[in-house]
DNA sequence: ACGCAAATAGTGTTAAAACACTTAAATTTG
DNA sequence: CAAATTTAAGTGTTTTAACACTATTTGCGT
């Protein structure tokens, strides 16, 4: 559905406010949807964000600031988030043996089976998943023209 | 810069997951440049999507479940927002008088002079606002793929 | 070596979102 | 008309985000 109809708007908007507001939007449309699915497996947004980034990097830890670089939300809780993973048995945290500052966060076996279950191409590449309507081509532009929106 | 660089990503993504992530952190840098606006002003993110919809509507007033309907999180707490807006003096709730299950919300004149003050235009099409670097017709793009990949 | 600034992780607190539930009024149905 | 259903708004509670702050360790300059 075009954004007017979903936003009930009734006036034309100027373009560039269309594009923020539907970026605004479609993101909203998005989380909802992803944490739909996420709900059955007991994992947030946030949380499946960290779990991801450290499946990335695995079998290699990232430190609690490598991890904040990494997301998408930089201005989430990194440190309590790591710890309802480590809690839930999905993460393992070891001090670092250089700089005791650092804590190595890794993704533990329970983690990668729990990505796995999941099933990340759900939301990516599958059939049914968000943007099948979209070519890959139409995707690429899609993600070219928000790289140069940030700029 | 590109959403690789951004998320430290090393190895290459498929493009529908690209362009998931895209969206989700695109939008997420928006609020927080939007945050960063709205502080000085004392107004939330939520509370000043809810102005702009009851400007939108103005001078007619909106119920709950229509500003509900208009708003881009459609699972807030619409009934708190619209207290708060209250309480600092930026809308006015009135009961309706035909269905007194209803309660009709209209932006005040404070609530109006608070938007023109905040100035829109500095997240759409301000010079140095978001987006600022797509021309009209990329942004109209940018716009018409999020609404297909919502489809 | 000493003091100071930067870096790293974590905590405390307030405000907000999420979600289920409640109250009240209108509408439908038997 | 009465009871049940639906619709609208609001509330209660838990979890989380936001933001500023603290504590500890490291590195650096002198």
């Amino acid at each position: 559905m075009k954004l007017e109809a979903e936003l009930k708007s009734t006036k034309p908007m100027p373009v560039r406010q269309r594009a923020v507001l539907n970026i605004l939007f479609t993101a909203s449309w998005l989380d909802c949807h992803l944490a739909r699915v996420l709900r059955p497996f007991g994992i947030t947004h946030p949380q499946y964000n960290i779990l991801r980034i450290l499946n990335g990097s695995f079998p290699n830890g990232l430190s609690v600031l490598d991890i904040k670089s990494r997301m998408l939300d930089r201005s989430s809780n990194v440190s309590r988030l790591v710890e309802k993973l480590r809690l839930s048995g999905f993460a393992e945290r070891v001090p670092h043996s250089g700089d005791r500052r650092m804590v190595i966060v890794t993704i533990s076996v329970t983690g990668k089976q729990l990505l796995s279950d999941i099933d990340t191409t759900q939301f990516t590449d599958h059939e049914g998943g968000p943007g099948h309507k979209l070519s890959e081509p139409e995707a690429a532009t899609l993600a070219e023209l928000l790289d140069k929106f940030r700029d």
